[in-house]
DNA sequence: TTGTAAGCGTTATCAA
DNA sequence: TTGATAACGCTTACAA
């Protein structure tokens, strides 16, 4: 196994006593090469150590069979499920995968879109909202994984948001919760998480007050502590302006929870947001979940952790993956198909920081 | 914009009137070129949307400029810093990066460092320990980063677990802890922090108890409970036969707190252990870090939110990315060079699962 | 400073 | 079923 340079198609095709097209058409799996030359050839590869150049492959070839996977930030671990749904789709269709984040080879190329260009990829998941900047060519199957949005002509395969915050509202009035509130941002998703929540109350006959703008004054006087008698369902929503982070998901609850005193249970936009509406509630000397209930949303594995055990939504990101893999194939097989949006129902998972009443 | 196929470097030659050398020469900025044929060079370019072929590219040229990085398990957080660290050695020293888990590419290559070969990388990062099956040629430019041992012939560049398993002694003894616990298993790194925490005992002046192996009898009659009078130090070491994780974690504990009630802090050998042994402080009823304080190692995310605040060793991954990065260059650039360890010093951050006893 | 021409390691198109 | 031979898009001597 002394390495030199690596052995080529050339010196296959030498030592096992054939053309090199013959070494090709065994590389490619031919049928119709005799049983006796193959494994002549395939002899020769094993014993050379032969491995074809990815690089002569996808200049001689007429397809790359390669996939470009732009990811918004390594360390959103919700990737991780996404590339194992885009594995089983794209992958085990002899697709080769190729990730990239936002940054991985900036200085070389403007973009990863950029480097995904220059090595003549077949097509392209966006994975997360997709960036303004992220000029795609027209003519370049794209599929927007996780986000909405963003790309007109891109097929969209997304967690279903607004069903995911009608679960959270579903699970904790099921428990017996009528005074329910919630922490989230300005995010799209964020948004339609809240609009589901408040579908999800007003279903059950409850009413809910007009988002609020944190830091703006409450125009409305909803009086949601003089709620009439019996199992009316009430919910105070709080927006917050800036991102929504563990920092402004605590403040924002702790501001909740002075306001209205009467709030047994916190649905956050984010898991992360959750953790802040959690240390809001220890610090007012409440327990979760006996005292209020807590309710995130991206079943990340912090969610996970026994430690934590958060009651979350789970966007199913391995379904999202192999959706967006096979929305992509599709396209790459018909161009002019007619860009679509698919929704991929969430579930709840329930853990430690809900309770009954 | 409308790319029907992408533009090649005749195309651009064509445009400009000028050779496709040329071109090429524009395009590695090569100095000698009359400052008008570049600039039409360059228009062409930017008109015709060019972008070289990094097949054709590392095909016809004599370097792949490409480096393959190996993670074990994208799951595991600290990649990202490793990858900070790696895109500031190599990236901007003109290098591309192309990462894979342990299974992107499996089906097609036998393993990511197949695919590797096949592209033709001009080193390999290994992220983590290496697996044994990793077949790697001699001749190819390797460093292991994070992880020890596996290739002999290869640089490694990791975290010095003794020093950060002594910090994390010293740490707690300083907080005027006396009777210490620790709880890991039996990986390299694990036995590693085991020996780094006892020596800082000893240089306290104290004793530990030699490393019990969970779920066989103590041999040993320490008597850690009649311990000498004063601020004499002692340690116990419970040593998982299974993985470390969370579940071990907490049941370790547990006994661990049975058994020795007199034990006011905890090493965990990683920040997910760490959180088992808080899950089963609090289950005895006590609070970290009022009544047993709490250190993990490796510094992860989920510790560093507010939430959790678990006081954890830094390992320093972002370093060393940086230094892997270092060493492999100069591997390549003097493959005879002998292989060396280096260790990178972690550092230990304070949050408030640590306080005074 | 610019152009010509010979590779680089494959696949693909023909013939044989 | 096999083998020439021409691409593929670029780099790199070598000439001019």
């Amino acid at each position: 196994m002394g390495d030199g340079k690596p052995a080529t198609i050339y010196d296959v095709a030498a030592r096992a006593g054939v053309s090199k097209s013959l070494v090709s058409l065994v590389l490619q799996r031919s049928p119709r090469v005799s049983e006796q030359r193959r494994t002549a050839v395939l002899t020769a590869i094993a014993e050379l150590d032969y491995r074809p150049s990815t690089a002569a492959v996808s200049l001689a070839g007429t397809r790359s069979r390669t996939i470009g996977v732009v990811l918004d930030d390594f360390r959103n671990q919700w990737f991780v499920d996404l590339l194992t749904g885009l594995r089983e789709s794209l992958q085990d269709q002899g697709h080769r995968l190729v990730v990239a984040d936002r940054f991985l080879n900036t200085g070389l190329d403007a973009s990863p879109v950029e480097g995904f260009l220059s090595m003549r990829v077949e097509g392209i998941v966006i994975a997360g909202e997709p960036d303004a900047d992220l000029a795609v060519p027209a003519s370049m199957p794209v599929v927007v994984a996780g986000g909405r949005g963003g790309l007109a002509r891109a097929d969209t395969v997304a967690n279903d948001d607004f069903a995911g915050g009608r679960m959270a509202a579903e699970h904790l009035i099921a428990l017996g919760h009528v005074r329910l509130g919630f922490v989230g941002g300005r995010s799209a998703a964020s948004v339609v998480r809240l609009a589901g929540w408040r579908a999800g109350i007003e279903a059950a006959g409850g009413t809910v007050r007009t988002p609020r703008v944190d830091g703006e004054p409450d125009r409305e006087a909803v009086p949601t502590t003089s709620a009439p008698a019996g199992a009316d369902v009430t919910g105070v929503a709080t927006v917050l302006q800036a991102d929504v982070t563990e920092e402004t998901g605590f403040t924002a609850t702790r501001r909740l929870l002075v306001e209205h005193p009467e709030v047994t249970a916190v649905f956050a936009a984010n898991d992360v947001t959750a953790l802040g509406v959690m240390s809001a509630v220890a610090e007012r000397g409440l327990r979760v979940p006996e005292d209020v209930s807590v309710v995130g949303y991206d079943d990340t594995p912090i969610a996970a952790t026994h430690y934590v055990g958060l009651t979350s939504i789970d966007d199913r990101s391995v379904d999202i993956g192999r959706g967006a893999g096979e929305q992509l194939l599709a396209r790459i097989e018909d161009p002019s198909r007619p860009a679509r949006e698919h929704l991929v129902e969430p579930r709840l998972i329930a853990r430690r920081t809900t309770a009954a009443r």
